[in-house]
DNA sequence: CTCATCATTCTTGTATACAAGGAAACGCTC
DNA sequence: GAGCGTTTCCTTGTATACAAGAATGATGAG
């Protein structure tokens, strides 16, 4: 019954990866209900794991959970996206400002190998946001500061459902690799101010790029 | 919209905020172990509404779960401790950038109250403590970014039991409290980096206020 | 035909019982 | 007397039973 990789953690907490994943997937849309009978049956457990699972995920902030009255996920609103969106670049931004400064061979090998590994795949949007995720993750490691690196994570994932389909923008896939490309650049150079300037407003969503993803969020919300 | 109505609490997260206050005060010290069935007592209810927010504390990094053996109030490493500062510092600074762009009538008012409330109560240190807390919400609520603010309050409740003792330090409620008008005039001036550039070292723990900082961690681990 | 009120049903919230993994204490051997 | 294994007890983890608040549907009045 229990996976064998349950090293050290509890059943809530793998019960909370789980259903985190179908929320940053996708596959659970903001505003959807989560049934603790529903959820405790697929994964053959009882609501008590399940209903821990929740209150993680509310303190996540990624499910809502209105007293009495069930949990659901978490849905956004504009202000409040362009809000997340404003803090995530700022903090990735104190990434490579903190990178350039930092950076040791190790790092450098990392960031160069993911920004290849973008290259590779930047004809397939869903093979890039991939490999972009794992870009983004070798900066935040690179910080040398690991509280950043996981709270970066943490919106990270957060934003994950509404920046997937960001990319899906024309053009936006190669815009994005010329910026990584330039940001690459500058911190390699230990031009970490450089760096933090160009990854802003790569990762901040403004003028018509925020009316896109209004768009696509419109779309969500019809489903 | 979402402010924390206290009307819509479920028990858990009563019992989460009675917890985390005495985490964040100092009546629980890191390292403590959290029994559920004593919590259980104290509040009068059974162990499962304890366990969910127990649950939740650990999402916040306020407490550690180790499966099958209880949980026990975090306590940060020397290390983690400068990260964290090293965050908080940065998302205060953003928070001063944003405020002098978009401070209006009602964040200016409020400012200058909360650092006349400061000013008042500058030669004891406890009720300095409290009123500098107050000055630096009004600057994150000033920041016009409600997830920014939301951020910073759980970091600085996070810090709060460290941040506490830094102030005993000789002088530091003294040059505190000049640099908090010099914040001031900076952000009434619309000069946010300025500002920014005051509120950084501010906040951060670096050099000699670092190693006062271990001081103090060293002797709350004995005690 | 529409709306309001009440009964029914469904879901959540909480307590409790039981199972099982650690911790600690005891005794045993060397 | 010290170290190790065993056994006991204590704590956590999970399921389930029950209580109580919403949601839903039915029924009747306007």
């Amino acid at each position: 019954m229990m996976s064998d990789d349950a090293s050290a953690l509890s059943t809530a907490q793998r019960l909370r990866q789980e259903i985190e994943n179908d929320i940053a997937s996708g596959h659970l849309v903001p505003g959807e209900r989560l049934d603790e009978v529903t959820l405790a049956n697929r994964f053959h457990v009882s609501r008590t794991p399940i209903r821990e699972a929740l209150q993680q995920l509310a303190m996540a902030g990624m499910v809502e959970i209105r007293p009495r009255r069930g949990a659901v996920v978490a849905s956004l609103t504009p202000e409040r996206l362009y809000e997340m969106f404003e803090v995530m670049a700022e903090l990735e931004a104190m990434c490579c400002r903190l990178a350039a400064r930092r950076l040791g061979p190790s790092d450098a090998l990392a960031l160069e190998r993911a920004h290849r590994a973008c290259e590779a795949v930047r004809h397939d949007h869903d093979a890039y946001y991939r490999a972009n995720e794992m870009f983004h993750q070798a900066i935040y490691a690179a910080s040398g500061n690991t509280f950043l690196a996981e709270q970066a994570r943490l919106l990270q994932r957060r934003l994950q459902p509404y920046r997937r389909l960001q990319l899906r923008v024309r053009n936006r896939v190669q815009n994005s690799f010329s910026e990584h490309e330039r940001i690459l650049a500058a911190l390699m150079a230990g031009e970490g101010e450089e760096a933090a300037g160009i990854m802003r407003p790569h990762v901040q969503v403004q003028g018509e790029r925020f009316s896109d993803l209004i768009a696509s969020l419109k779309l969500l919300g019809a489903a």
